[in-house]
Parts: structure tokens; C-alpha cells; sequence
DNA sequence: GCGGATCAC
DNA sequence: TATGGTGATCCGC
């Protein structure tokens, strides 16, 4: 038994461990930026010498030993998860290899390669907007955004390093001939409904993610005018260019999942197709990185690697019955979906907003009067957008960030709903006045639980409804944890959004990524039969497995 | 229902 | 000098 556990310890962590003095010569590399995917544009770059210039602008700020607690903290996690593995006991990995066995066929079973899906992304687009009104910064290093942060670089600045959500005072560093241009939303939606134009051509019920991208089912127009995938992709690629000067990159597969990690290939201005056909796909997700897979960030690549060694989608499935054993059954089914390649190919889904916030940084205070004036500004701004949308809701929730960059949030759910800035601000002063004094960087307010939300059904009076999700019985499935787009109704979209700079901005976008944290603390096993390996159904009765974190503090 | 965390863009 | 804003989901209480 243990060998197993055995061998994932020895292969990840303590890997990075060796070597001489890692932390002592080289600090910089024990510190994860948050930039560690492998974006388009960057391959050339000196990883090393930008790790080491973000690090050392870094060092030692308020923000920075936040980011080393918060990682020694997820360090902590994956230690514990890893005594947890060892300890599975030759029949739990039986067991559970059974219960992952069981729900790899189920999944297999629910495999639709009948759709077409194309997943488009505008190429470095507030950048290449940004170009479009000002030509003189073609071809040179250029970012949207301000000395405190960036929304995105154009490529020839991602060759230094230089990229979106980087502090610009860091870039500048990386690349000092770099140029700053402001944020500007409007010219973003304003171009944003140009591209959405051409894609209603070619599925009129595309879905629309952020400004810069959406998923169309090409199934139809492939189909009608008998034409392959490959050339329509070129074809709306094309009709892009020609409506907006704009250049854009696509990806198309037989799910939304797999079109999305497609587009992302020959970025930018190229475009991939994954062929609907199972063993292309299967050949296509066994080296796929699991960092590729929307839904998968930072941390739960440290975690999986870490504690499992899994490193590609393929190895979702080696590792199934560990999956199985740790994480809760939703995020199970999304783990061992992304090992089989599967993903969704439906399209209706209309999502409805569930919440609305307001919020922003400033220099650090606890200057109660400045505090109270910040408030009062966000419950007139967040009362305004609700007032558009004629929003009220009954559950208010407060959001501080200290100024070490710690982020606590209070709520308060009220009998009545409300949607006046009088009585946002109303329970937002209690709210803050009970975390006083504190000094804080940020204050949001956000309201939710609406007026005509259903708390357990779904349907929304608004108008349209929503079709599936969790509805009846069959509990959970590939439902709400696969992360994909919804939105669609592009329409009443420009607008209200934010950029980084301090600005309104709108966009409205939203995913739902499955995301969480997805330790499973209790687990399935067979509460009776033991072992009597024979077909016999395992009873999924809960089971206490380790739980391992529980940690918070 | 609350609070912390993660993720995407 | 300086590290964003909006929305969603999930887990463990
Ligand atoms: N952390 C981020 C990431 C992106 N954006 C904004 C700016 C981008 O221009 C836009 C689209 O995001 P993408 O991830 O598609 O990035 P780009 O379009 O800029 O570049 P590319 O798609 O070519 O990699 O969203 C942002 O505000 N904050
Ligand atoms: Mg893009």
C-alpha cells in the first residue's frame, strides 16, 4: 500500500526542494507570481529574468508578504493533503477506483460529438483598439492601463514580460520604453458590438462572454452551407478584420470547453480545429497541461501537482480514484470530464445576474470620517446601477481590505428588500461600524438575493427561463461545475463596467467557473460489503475521509 | 445564511 | 508612490 502516496510525495515538491540553495541563492523562483501561465505572445521570453525583476520590485511591500502568506498557507494544504494520501489504505484506493471507474463510464456515456462549437478571442483587444485610434503605436511596446495596474498589453510588450494585471511601475521596469495609454471603455464596447455583429451571422444565439470573446454553434452553418469548420472560422475571422481592423484568434471543437483551450494555439490571429472525433480529442487532452482548462488557476494546478502529481489532463484519469477520494463529487466529474476531453454542447442557458457590487481601492486609511464618505459614495453608485436595473435585493455584504491586503466581508440579509442608497448606506454603516477602527485600502458593497430571484427553483420573471441546471432529481452530473459562458442576449451589454485605472467601465461578462474549494470532506464507501470485489454496487453512503485542511487561521 | 477562497477577464 | 473591478461558485460552518 503507502507506495503509492509514496511516489507522489517523492515526485513533485521535494523535486523543487533539491538542488542548492534555491532559497538562499535564488529567492525569486520560491515566489509564484500570479503570472505563471504560459500566455500567447510570451513564449520568448526570459521567464527567469522576469520572475526575478517582479520579485525584486516586490520584495518586502504590503502586498507582497500577503502573497507569501497566502501561499505558505496553500503549502500548508498540500502538506496536509499528501499525509492524508499516504495514509489510503490499499482497500480505500479499491474502493474509490471502483466509485471513479463507475462515473468515468457514466461520463463517457454523455459524450456528444454531434455539435460544432467556435470559441473567438479579439487578440490583445484593448490594446489593439487602443492602436486602431492611434496608429503611431503600432509596433511598439505599448499597455492599457496605469502605473498601478494594467488590463493588458500588446504583443510587442509581451515580449518583455509585460503583461495584463501586472502593476505598471513593474512593467515600466521590464520594458522602459513601454507606453501607457489610459483605459477607455467606451471605444471597447463601441468595438465590442462590432465584432458581435459579425459573429450574429453566423450563429444568431452565439454566446457572448467578456467584450472580447463568445462561443458560436457553427453546427448549422457548417451544416447549411456545407462548408468545413475550418473555413468558416477563416471566413468570420475575416469579416472581423474587414468590419473593425481588428484581428482575432478561434478555436473550434466539438465542446465549448475544448474551443476555448483551441483558441488560445495559434494566438493571435490564427485559428485551430479539433476535429469531432473521439480519438482526436482523447490524443488532444493527454498532454494538455490541466493549467489550459479554464477553471484551473493557480492554485489548483499547485494542489493537484503537488499533492497527485498530475500535471496533464490525461493524468486526471490515471489519478482518478484519488480524485475521487478528495474532492467532492461535482469536482470530480469536472476533473475526470477534463481527462476525457468533455465539455458542454448545449446552448441555451441564459443566466440571470445574482448579484451587484460596487467598489474601490485608495490609499490606505482609517480615518473614520474619509471611511464614511467612501461609503456613502459606493451606496450611491451601487443604488444607481441597481435603479437601471431596477434592482432591489434583501442581502447586503460589505467587503474591506485591510491595508496588509487581508480581505474580510460582512453581510447582513434584511426582511425587506432595498435598493435606495439612503438604505444601503443605512446597514453599510453598521456594517463597518462594527469592524472599526481598521485601516483599509478598499470598501465594496455588493447586494444580492433579488426581488423575483427564486431561492430554489429557477425560473426568473424577468422573461426568459431558465431551462436546465440541477432540476429535478438527478443530483449533480457535468451540471453547474463545468466552467463555460453563459450570457447570451448580448444586448443591454455595453456598459457599466470597470477598468483598472479607476474609471467606470462596463462589461459584463460572467462564467461560471466550478472553482471553490472542492476538498471534499466527506467521502463515498462502501458502507457494507467490504470487499467482496464482485460487481456488487457499492451504496454511496458518506464517509468521513481525512479532511484535511480546516486550517483557516 | 455567512465568510473565506478561487477563478476569469 | 504604486498591485484593479465585477460577478460567480464552492466549501465548511
Ligand atoms: N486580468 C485581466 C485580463 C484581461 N482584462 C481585459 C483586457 C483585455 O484586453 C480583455 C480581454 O482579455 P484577454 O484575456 O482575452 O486578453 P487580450 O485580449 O488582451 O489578449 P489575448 O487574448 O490576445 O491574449 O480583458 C482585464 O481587464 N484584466
Ligand atoms: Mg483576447
Amino acid at each position: 500500500m503507502i507506495v503509492k502516496g509514496a511516489r507522489v510525495l517523492d515526485g513533485s515538491a521535494n523535486a523543487m526542494m533539491k538542488g542548492k540553495g534555491t532559497e538562499d541563492d535564488r529567492p525569486w523562483q520560491s515566489y509564484h507570481t500570479v503570472y505563471t501561465t504560459a500566455k500567447a505572445g510570451m513564449e520568448l521570453v526570459d521567464k527567469e529574468k522576469v520572475q526575478r525583476v517582479v520579485y525584486e520590485m516586490s520584495k518586502g511591500s504590503k502586498y507582497f508578504q500577503n502573497e507569501e502568506r497566502k501561499e505558505a498557507f496553500i503549502k500548508q494544504k498540500i502538506d496536509n493533503l499528501r499525509i492524508q494520501c499516504a495514509n489510503l489504505t490499499q482497500e480505500d484506493l479499491a474502493h474509490y477506483q471502483k466509485v471513479a471507474d463507475r462515473r468515468i463510464v457514466e461520463l463517457e456515456a454523455s459524450r456528444d460529438l454531434s455539435r460544432i462549437w467556435l470559441h473567438v478571442d479579439m487578440d490583445a483587444f484593448y490594446a489593439a483598439v487602443e492602436t486602431l485610434s492611434n496608429p503611431t503605436l503600432k509596433g511598439k511596446p505599448m499597455a492599457v492601463g496605469s502605473m498601478s495596474m494594467l488590463s493588458t498589453a500588446n504583443y510587442e510588450a509581451r515580449k518583455f514580460g509585460v503583461r495584463a494585471a501586472m502593476p505598471g511601475f513593474i512593467a515600466r521596469k521590464l520594458c522602459p520604453e513601454l507606453i501607457f495609454v489610459p483605459t477607455d471603455f467606451k471605444k471597447y464596447t463601441y468595438y465590442s458590438d462590432l465584432t458581435r455583429k459579425v459573429f450574429g451571422r453566423y450563429d444568431p444565439n452565439f454566446i457572448a462572454g467578456s467584450l472580447d470573446e463568445a462561443y458560436l454553434d457553427i453546427t448549422e452553418v457548417c451544416r447549411e452551407r456545407n462548408v468545413k469548420s475550418e473555413e468558416i472560422a477563416q471566413e468570420l475571422r475575416a469579416g472581423v478584420y474587414e468590419e473593425t481592423g481588428l484581428t482575432c484568434s478561434a478555436g473550434v471543437a466539438p465542446n465549448r470547453l475544448l474551443a476555448k483551450v483551441c483558441s488560445d494555439i495559434n494566438k493571435p490571429n490564427g485559428q485551430y480545429v479539433l476535429p469531432n472525433d473521439r480519438m482526436a480529442v482523447m490524443t488532444f487532452v493527454s498532454s494538455l497541461p490541466i493549467r489550459k482548462i479554464g477553471g484551473i488557476g493557480k492554485v489548483t494546478e499547485h494542489i493537484l501537482k503537488g499533492v497527485f502529481g498530475i500535471n496533464t489532463c490525461e493524468q486526471m484519469l490515471e489519478k482518478s480514484s484519488y480524485i475521487c477520494a478528495f474532492f467532492s463529487q461535482s469536482t470530480a466529474d469536472f476533473f475526470c470530464s477534463v481527462g476525457l476531453g468533455l465539455g458542454q454542447t448545449d446552448s441555451p442557458q441564459v443566466r440571470f445576474r445574482k448579484s451587484i457590487s460596487s467598489e474601490r481601492t485608495f490609499s490606505a486609511t482609517k480615518d473614520e470620517v474619509l471611511l464614511h464618505k467612501k461609503l456613502e459614495e459606493l451606496a450611491e453608485m451601487l443604488s444607481a446601477d441597481m435603479q437601471k436595473e431596477g434592482l432591489s435585493g434583501r442581502t447586503l455584504t460589505l467587503k474591506l481590505k485591510t491595508a496588509s491586503f487581508e480581505v474580510r466581508t460582512r453581510a447582513v440579509t434584511l426582511q425587506k428588500y432595498i435598493s435606495s442608497s439612503e438604505d444601503i448606506l443605512k446597514h453599510a454603516k453598521k456594517l463597518l461600524q462594527a469592524e472599526l477602527p481598521i485601516s483599509v485600502r478598499l470598501i465594496g458593497l455588493r447586494v444580492s438575493q433579488f426581488n423575483g430571484d427564486k431561492c430554489s427553483a429557477k425560473s426568473d420573471p424577468t422573461q426568459k427561463t431558465i431551462t436546465n441546471f440541477i432540476t429535478s432529481g438527478d443530483v449533480n452530473r457535468n451540471c453547474s461545475s463545468f466552467p463555460d459562458v453563459a450570457d447570451h442576449d448580448f444586448v443591454s451589454n455595453a456598459e457599466t463596467d470597470m477598468s483598472i485605472d479607476s474609471r467606470q467601465t462596463g462589461q459584463l461578462d460572467w462564467r461560471d467557473p466550478f472553482d471553490g474549494n472542492y476538498l471534499s470532506d466527506v467521502d463515498y464507501q462502501s458502507c457494507t460489503v467490504q470487499k467482496s470485489d464482485g460487481v456488487e454496487e457499492v451504496s454511496l453512503s458518506p464517509l468521513v475521509l481525512p479532511y484535511i485542511t480546516g486550517f483557516r487561521n
